[in-house]
RNA sequence: CGGGGCGUGGCGCAGCCUGGUAGCGCACUUGCAUGGGGUGCAAGGGGUCGCUGGUUCGAGUCCAGUCGCCCCGACCA
């Protein structure tokens, strides 16, 4: 294809806003052009870098089972309101009013309306299991949208949903569509790593996510330096070593009450009774659906809220106001301790290991020093709190290390989350109903490709691995005219008829500007044919990753890209 | 939703404090030179200064409102 032909606006500068290189670089390389916040228009060379990575999608999915079908992106607000998502989704559902004021949304996911169309249409078990995807554009109105592709508002969106007789199959489907999105991310050549992800309140689920390791990543994950385990640090357990617990339960009543006058944060109480953060607890108290709670954890860890849900059993909790810990507790936040109260308290595993800590004496400007386990009762030991590097596994007692990720897929057994309110049932063998079992899987296909930027560049521009690549090789001749030009228009001819995509540089620029624009652009390899050359007979062909150039006999070119196309496992 | 910042030619910015002819770099057009890493010289074109209102003889500049965009935060005591 010719370059002159091509809508590739190369930017010499950044826009000012552009805070990640993915983001930066597909602005500047001419792939994307931002219409409104979130809102993107994909250019020639991005579009064909997301046909690719949907291709290997439709691939690996098709050969799995999955079959592709397309469903409505506008659904009528009927639907949502069926499974509760209209009023539970939130300002991030865009909502609005055809001309007779009936409500409608644009889709931002779709189970509700690939559940509509399964529960018509199929009846029995003999009609299962089916699985379904599309690759659509979405609509999400995230509150803060930014870098670019990889948090946009709109973006297009590889989602599955397979529909099963029983748990049983329907964690196999799970296990294939794990193991194809494992084939799918390997052959988009990215380094990334699944990892268990929050499952929220369904029971019994089973979530993973694909994370491409990267350090502008928005999620934190631990995984695991002896065994595979890998978790979002939400989701990650951590194993409570029983070496670490101490008897302190038997110690009782040790402790005093020091003044801490408008102290209240850990680092402001800690320097005042010359104490760690490690001595210190803090005494969180939540309000959830079954009253008031404490959960409790060290001072320099963080309290995960669905773990507190999890340990608590309760179906939705958050931070009490601080009217509501006045009112319950008799103490300003700040100076909340769990001697005395009334209320439920969860505690870490981290606080069995700790003794004569520091807590809040429930009175204003007051804090209790010397308290052990003795002085106050807990109503369960938990693990409450979000993993960090040090942390031991909990399969194998490995130690974490933390990593930055970007999740560009996740896989979700549902269970009959959908399907039970939604009525989408089917007839077994014993003549009986039963809700179908539901897996969904995603796959963010712009994200794939801002993932692979931030995983794949140099200060120069973008460098694609070759299978997601707009082109497999770009030919920069160093003339518009004479031998050289017809050496390279002949040469593009050939790579095409072997089906190597080429890109041949024919604007009228200077050397320099090509030779810039190719770097920027990120096509993996580069023939470049002058004169010189070929007056020697040889053009040079430079690997844009290494930064290698090599001198080629002009005939053995198109045998060298055939040989790297099978080296990279293409076709 | 809270806090901060920014809206001046396609992009990046200066000018605003202290009101008085709207500027710079890149990009674009034309000509000449150049022709292997964003080349040089010369001549050009292009801006309701986000919008609305106010103050003033006079507003890009001061004031108020409004819209848009960006950043940080959203209660872990």
């Amino acid at each position: 294809m010719k370059y002159s032909e091509l809508l590739i606006p190369t930017l010499r500068e950044a826009p000012a806003d552009a805070e990640v290189v993915s983001h930066q670089l597909m602005l500047r390389a001419g792939y994307i052009r931002k219409l409104a916040s979130g809102v993107y228009s994909y250019l020639p060379l991005c579009l064909r870098v997301i046909r690719k990575i949907e291709k290997i999608v439709r691939e690996e999915m098709e050969s799995s089972g999955a079959h592709e079908l397309l469903l409505p992106i506008v659904m009528p607000a009927e639907l949502w309101t069926e499974s509760g998502r209209w009023d539970r989704y939130g300002p991030e559902l865009l909502r609005f009013k055809d001309r007779h004021e009936r409500e409608f949304c644009i889709g931002p996911t779709h189970e509700e309306a690939i559940t509509d169309l399964i529960r018509h249409e199929i009846k029995s078990y003999r009609d299962l299991p089916k699985n379904c995807f599309q690759i659509q554009t979405k609509f999400r109105d995230e509150v803060r949208p930014r870098f670019g592709l990889m948090r946009g508002r709109e973006f297009i969106m590889k989602d599955g949903y397979s529909f099963d007789r029983d748990e049983e199959n329907a964690l196999k489907t799970y296990e294939l569509m794990y193991d194809a999105y494992k084939r799918i991310f390997t052959r988009c050549g990215l380094a990334f790593r699944p990892v268990e992800a929050m499952t929220g309140a369904i029971g019994g689920s089973r979530s993973h996510e694909f994370q491409v390791l990267a350090d502008s990543g928005e999620d934190a994950i631990v995984a695991c330096d002896q065994c595979e385990y890998a978790a979002n640090v939400e989701k990650a357990e951590i194993q409570s070593s029983s070496d670490d617990v101490h008897q302190t339960s038997a110690i009782k009543g040790k402790f005093r009450k020091v003044p801490t006058p408008g102290k209240k944060t850990a680092d402001e109480v800690g320097p005042v009774v010359r104490l760690l953060p490690q001595q210190i607890t803090k005494t969180l108290v939540f309000e959830t659906d079954k009253g008031l709670m404490i959960g409790m954890v060290r001072a320099d860890h963080q309290l995960v809220e669905e773990k507190f849900k999890q340990a608590t059993g309760v179906e939705w909790c958050h931070l009490a106001h601080e009217d509501a810990v006045l009112k319950t507790i008799g103490a300003p936040v700040g100076y909340v301790g769990p001697i005395g109260v009334t209320i439920p308290v969860y505690a870490d595993h981290a606080l069995l290991a700790m003794e004569n800590f520091l807590v809040g004496a429930n009175e204003k400007d007051m804090h209790l020093v010397d308290v052990n386990l003795g002085d106050f009762n807990v109503t369960q030991f938990s693990d409450l709190r979000r993993a960090v590097a040090g942390d031991a596994c909990p399969r194998c007692g490995g130690k974490y290390s933390e990593h930055r990720g970007i999740e560009v897929g996740q896989v979700f057994y549902l269970g009959t989350k959908y399907s039970e309110p939604m009525g989408a049932h089917f007839t077994d063998e014993a003549g009986k109903d039963q809700p179908m079992v539901m897996g969904c899987y995603g796959i963010g296909i712009g994200r794939t490709a801002a993932a692979a930027i931030e995983q794949n560049h140099d200060d120069r521009g973008i460098i694609w691995p070759m299978p997601i690549a707009p082109f497999h090789v770009e030919i920069i001749p160093l003339a518009r005219d004479g031998e050289v030009f017809e050496v390279a228009t002949k040469l593009a001819a050939e790579c095409e008829d072997s089906n190597i995509e080429v890109l041949i540089d024919d604007r009228d620029v200077r050397a320099g500007v090509k030779f810039n624009d190719a770097e920027l652009i990120g096509i993996p390899y580069q023939i470049v044919i002058g004169m010189k050359g070929l007056q020697e007979g040889v053009v040079e062909f430079k690997d844009r990753r290494t930064g290698m150039t090599e001198k080629i006999k002009r005939d053995d070119v198109l045998a060298r890209m055939l040989t790297i196309f099978h080296q990279e496992g293409m076709s």
